[in-house]
DNA sequence: TGGACCCAAGGCCAT
DNA sequence: TGATGGCCTTGGGTCCAG
């Protein structure tokens, strides 16, 4: 007391999971890099101020590079200066080049200036300036986000500064904290509008077991919702969550009590520096950016990663993934939330519902996130960002963290030009009828095998070179050095190499173990990336975009396939069906001795795919069903398989498949065929199992032919739904005159009476059986069920 | 005016 | 905002017989 005052400096070093990441800038004039880290049970956020923005400028040959770098560090534009210019070498293909690093001040000047300096004479190209300053971060500093980091920080005016660069750590013990939350609105009106209707509940589930469900103020005839979205507030403050799920939430959830929260001046304080979410637009969609925790929606998660699920409604991704059972669940009818809240003896169901929403939620994202997770990881880039990338971004993303690494300057991205296209894999037409004993081969990760065999990169393509120097692509004639190793062919073998290991470790562990399911999604994620390096480069707007690339290796594919099918034929082989990786052969003895000449022939693997005791081929592509060595059924492009049919016609083709491969009847599938045909006729068929849907691809406006579901969009835009593109329109065909389309009634209003049986029976059951059956010498007229006609065309 | 015929639009699936 | 190959239904047009 009363001495000099003496700063006391604390140090830590601090080791846990990087969770997200932004940047602040300060007093104007600097950055400062947020890591927000999780370290056991505690949340830290570390400041790092010691990284420069840059971008890069390749010079004119001809053009001194010097006095470039002079004119360029002078620049100054809309009162925004080049802080400093660097010389270095760097490679563009396979060219080692000199080039300039112009640093700037602030991340917002890289842009600024590269417009600038575009048109300076004497530059060829500005590189790289459109790399998000955190991005840079992540790359230049090699670390990945959901992963582990271990930096030193000193404590200066109350935080944690970064005293050396961060490094990777490759186990780390923190847990993360996941959240997910569901809100349910007052919707006595048909669509919900955040100005009138006010939240009720809002479910919250964690990861650490926590769980309740938040209830509005019902005060008489007034609900406040006030109240709900503060206790909301502090809920998640309380929890400290690093990632906060929902479904749909970014589209809804998120939307909507932001809306509510400032008609209750209500402070959604949920970031962990105390801010509130922001609403961003990112392309043509909308991402909600929470600071201190990844926002994760994983509806988009489930639109990407699960194409099986063909409505993705909550509860049937929660039943298809064994989350929530639908039986185990309280079911409410969507648009009787309200008379649910209204009724006070009601309620408690309501809030079992909202409940077993959050639950839901919860457990998708046990079973989703370790992936998104991987991909993270992977590719470099914040889980927050994962669910929005399409495979295309992750595979740039993932390529310019390695080029970084190589010390090669990535190309700018490309405009869209006018679209170009090329031939693809090739398709055997199948020998039509049933077969028994049939086996599936198939070449493992074909293209990127291809790719890494003939060497086919960006930057190894070479028109000029000799062919003693060069692979030589099939047909095309394309040409790709032998040596050194491309850029993409040395990344896909690390890939591959690495997931090979994996898998080999993978067969001495025990599959219940938790370290055998988080190597198996690590596996998982190294294999999608590697399988999407060759649509990456057939990509127009790609970076690495290069279509010779793409079409040397679809040639090289096809001249594979060919060659092989006819190498089986010539050894007496029956092949009865193959497509662009895979051929369906007779079994015989001999099929194993074409597979081990053939592996030993080809630089690629052809694997056994499975055994089928029975297959049935019609003569169209793309379209088999099979009976496998195990047991099960497996069916492949029949309507069965797709999402825009009826139940019903769904359950009559699956039924008729199975009579056919397993009781080897036919007679029983026509006349099971003939029963649904009569309770069709009876009504006696539920209105669900007619329902159709159909995606709208693009906004109503767009649309030059009127099918059915874009009329059953119009109805509903105009009951006040909301409908745009991407929404899926369940629909049923109605009695009456005229177009089909125009006969096409909304689910949300049609009845079981006014059906159109006939259309059923005639467009929908029919020709799913008949599609089956007609091989087997039926008629359409033998399902129709009037005994005399199927007499007759039997006679003659 | 209705039916036969043809083609494009549109959606979804196989690989 | 990875790629091409393929199947099928419906709408929307033309042509033609009656």
């Amino acid at each position: 007391m009363g001495g000099p005052t003496r700063a006391i400096t604390l140090s830590r070093t601090i080791s846990g999971l990087l969770v997200d990441l932004d940047y602040l800038v300060v007093d104007e004039k600097k950055p400062v890099v947020r890591l927000w880290i999780r370290e056991g049970r505690e949340s830290i956020q570390v400041l790092d101020e010691n990284f420069e923005p840059y971008f890069y400028v390749i010079p004119s040959p001809e053009y001194d590079l010097g006095q470039l770098a002079e004119e360029i560090g002078g620049v100054e534009y809309e009162g925004v200066a080049v802080k400093r210019v660097e010389t270095i070498s760097l490679r563009e293909g396979l060219d080692q080049k000199p080039m300039l690093k112009v640093y700037t001040h602030l991340p917002g000047d890289v842009p600024k200036l590269r417009s600038a300096i575009r048109h300076v004479v004497g530059v060829e190209s500005v590189r790289e300036a459109d790399i998000p300053y955190v991005c840079r971060y992540l790359i230049d500093k090699d670390l990945s986000p959901s992963k582990g980091v271990l930096v030193h920080a000193q404590s200066r005016d109350g935080a944690w500064w970064a005293t050396e660069d961060p490094v990777n750590l490759d186990s780390v013990d923190s847990q993360v904290v996941v959240l997910a939350f569901d809100i349910e609105v007052y919707n006595p009106h048909v669509n919900t509008n955040p100005d009138r209707d006010p939240v009720i509940m809002v479910g919250v589930a964690t990861n650490t077991g926590f769980e309740t469900c938040l209830k509005a103020e019902a005060d008489g005839e007034k609900t406040s919702d006030k109240e709900v979205l503060e206790s909301f507030v502090e809920c998640v403050k309380e929890v400290d969550p690093d990632i906060i799920c929902g479904y749909n939430s970014d589209n809804y959830d998120w939307p909507y009590i932001i809306k509510r929260a400032k008609k209750n001046r209500v402070e959604l304080s949920v970031g962990r520096d105390g801010s509130t979410p922001s609403s961003k637009p990112a392309g043509r969609i909308r991402k909600i950016k929470i600071v201190g925790r990844a926002n994760v929606d994983l509806y988009k998660v489930v639109e990407r990663d699960l194409p099986d699920v063909k409505l993705k409604t909550l509860e049937n991704v929660s039943e298809h993934l064994g989350v929530v059972k639908h039986v185990e669940r309280v079911n409410i009818p969507k648009d009787m939330i309200w008379a649910y809240w209204d009724d006070p003896e009601k309620r408690e169901t309501l809030r079992k519902y909202s409940l077993d929403d959050v639950r839901s939620a919860l457990g998708l994202a046990e079973r989703l996130l370790p992936l998104q997770a991987e991909f993270s990881q992977l590719t470099h880039v914040p889980l927050d960002d994962i669910p929005s990338m399409g495979r295309g971004r992750q595979v740039e993303s993932y390529l310019l963290y390695e080029a970084h690494r190589r010390g090669i300057v990535a190309p700018n991205r490309r405009g869209v030009e006018s679209p170009t296209t090329y031939k693809g894999g090739f398709v055997l037409t199948p020998k039509k009828g049933i077969h028994e004993d049939v086996v599936c081969l198939d070449f493992a990760s074909m293209y990127p095998n291809i790719m890494l065999s003939y060497n086919i990169s960006p930057d190894t393509f070479c028109p000029n070179c000799g062919d003693d120097e060069a692979y030589v692509a099939p047909e095309v004639g394309y040409k790709f050095r032998k040596s050194p190793r491309g850029f993409f062919s040395d990344i896909l073998a690390n890939l591959i190499e690495k997931r090979a290991e994996m898998k080999a470790q993978l067969r001495s562990m025990s599959p219940e173990s938790s370290a055998y399911k988080t190597l198996q999604v690590k596996q998982q994620a190294l294999k999608t990336l590697t399988n999407s390096f060759y649509g990456y480069m057939g990509w127009q707007v790609a970076r690495w975009y290069q279509l010779e690339c793409a079409e040397a290796t679809t040639a090289w594919g096809r001249h594979t396939i060919k060659n092989v099918i006819q190498k089986a034929r010539d050894m007496g082989i029956e092949v009865l069906y193959g497509d662009t990786d895979s051929l369906f052969c007779k079994n015989s003895p001999k099929v194993e001795v074409f597979v081990r000449e053939v592996n030993r022939e080809y630089p690629l693997e052809l694997e056994y795919k499975g055994v089928y005791r029975s297959i049935f081929f019609t003569s169209k592509k793309k379209r088999y069903a099979g009976l496998l060595d195990d047991g099960t059924i497996d069916i492949k492009g029949f309507e069965v398989q797709r999402g825009d049919w009826s139940e019903l016609a769904k359950e009559v083709q699956e039924k008729v498949i199975s009579h056919i491969l397993v009781d080897k009847s036919p007679r029983k599938a026509v006349e099971y065929v003939r029963r649904v045909v009569e309770e069709l006729r009876d009504r006696r068929v539920p209105l669900e199992k007619l329902v159709i849907y159909k995606t709208l691809t693009k906004s109503l406006k767009d649309y030059k032919s009127k099918q059915a579901h874009v009329i059953v969009a119009e109805k509903l835009s105009d009951m006040g739904y909301v409908v745009e593109a991407g929404s899926k329109i369940a629909f049923v065909v109605t009695r009456g005159q005229g177009k089909m389309s125009e006969n096409a009634e909304p689910i949300e209003t049609a009845k079981l009476e006014e059906v159109d049986t006939n259309y059923y029976i005639e467009n929908q059951v029919i020709p799913t059986a008949h599609r089956i059956l007609e091989h087997f010498g039926y008629t359409p007229e033998d399902y129709r069920g009037t005994g005399k006609q199927a007499t007759l065309t039997s006679f003659m």
